[in-house]
DNA sequence: ACTATTTCCTGGATGC
DNA sequence: TGCATCCAGGAAATAG
């Protein structure tokens, strides 16, 4: 399940093995539910467009694409003798857009040779200039295709790593949700997910069901640099490997290794051989230590 | 303006 | 073995 450092190292790979190729063209599901934006739309956003970056926000990927002479000229090479230049104002017509997909629980974006197996719920095929393929799989179905045309593409949220503590602490000011629930709320933090969330709570010591608004600025300054600390140590391990998620290359991340209670219902605590529990919050899992989690 | 609950979706695990 | 049932989870939609 994707999370903030997964979709970072997936981001960064895919920065280091895509950016300056040319999408070619798309294939796209007939899913409707898998496309936020028309087919028609992320057809004629990506389509012929050079990859300028890719990075993440939240939990979103985002290719910055334009369209313009160089991805024209690298899409008619081959046979065609080179065309006479094109003229100052053609050269300087750029169009810029972006491609967003957000992973759900299952979504994988792979980048592969074009007689590579088309796995089972490949939702999206995207042709490279390179002669690869980008590949957008997702058996459960909770990943979405979109893209931003007008503008650059804005979602709601804070980024947890770039939160000062000021920022932080006035998100759940008067918030009387479970601090678990409002860590996971999208509109307030971007990019934390189950696993995060728990991991970072038994780091600060802070019982996931506590009410936000019951929460003093001392545990919030240590839910702060929990969350950064942990976010920060599972980018550094390539992001949890928890059911089916590989990096872009295919590569296992190794966080898991490192859970102290996410997966550990009844396992002793790391620190006090308490056993973990686990219970359910707003209809997610909820993993803590009773005794070092007031 | 918030908060809580339901819905979407499939593969893997579990139970009889 | 085979079949049914449950469970995982992000975010949007719905209800309160």
């Amino acid at each position: 399940m994707p999370e903030l450092p997964e979709v970072e190292t997936i981001a960064r790979g895919l920065a280091e093995r895509v950016t300056g190729d040319v999408i070619e063209s798309i294939w796209l599901t007939s899913k409707p539910q898998t496309l936020k934006s028309s087919a028609q739309e992320i057809a004629a956003a990506t389509e012929n467009t050079l990859i300028l970056n890719v990075h993440r926000m939240g939990k979103h990927i985002i290719f910055d694409l334009e369209r313009n002479a160089v991805a024209s000229a690298h899409r008619a090479a081959k046979p065609v003798k080179a065309k006479p230049l094109r003229r100052r104002s053609e050269l300087s017509e750029t169009t810029k857009s972006q491609w967003i997909v957000h992973l759900g629980m299952t979504g994988r974006l792979q980048v592969c040779e074009p007689h590579s197996e088309i796995l089972k719920h490949t939702h999206a095929i995207a042709k490279l200039a390179s002669g690869r393929e980008l590949r957008f799989v997702d058996p459960r179905r909770f990943g979405r295709l979109s893209v931003a045309t007008n503008g650059a593409f804005e979602t709601l949220g804070t980024e947890p790593l770039e939160a000062a503590l000021g920022t932080f602490v006035a998100l759940f000011r008067g918030r009387k949700t479970p601090i678990k629930s409002a860590l996971l709320n999208q509109k307030l933090l971007r990019g934390v997910g189950n696993i995060y969330a728990d991991e970072a709570l038994f780091r600060a010591g802070i019982r996931p069901r506590r009410r936000a608004s019951t929460l003093s600025r001392e545990p919030f300054a240590r839910l702060h640099s929990s969350l950064k600390e942990v976010l920060h140590e599972a980018i550094a391990a390539g992001g949890s490997s928890i059911s089916d998620y590989v990096n872009s290359s295919g590569d296992e991340g190794f966080f898991q290794l490192q859970h102290r209670v996410y997966g550990r219902e009844g396992e002793p605590c790391l620190v006090c051989k308490t056993p973990i529990k686990r219970v359910v919050i707003g209809g997610r899992s909820s993993h803590y230590c009773p005794k070092c989690q007031k």
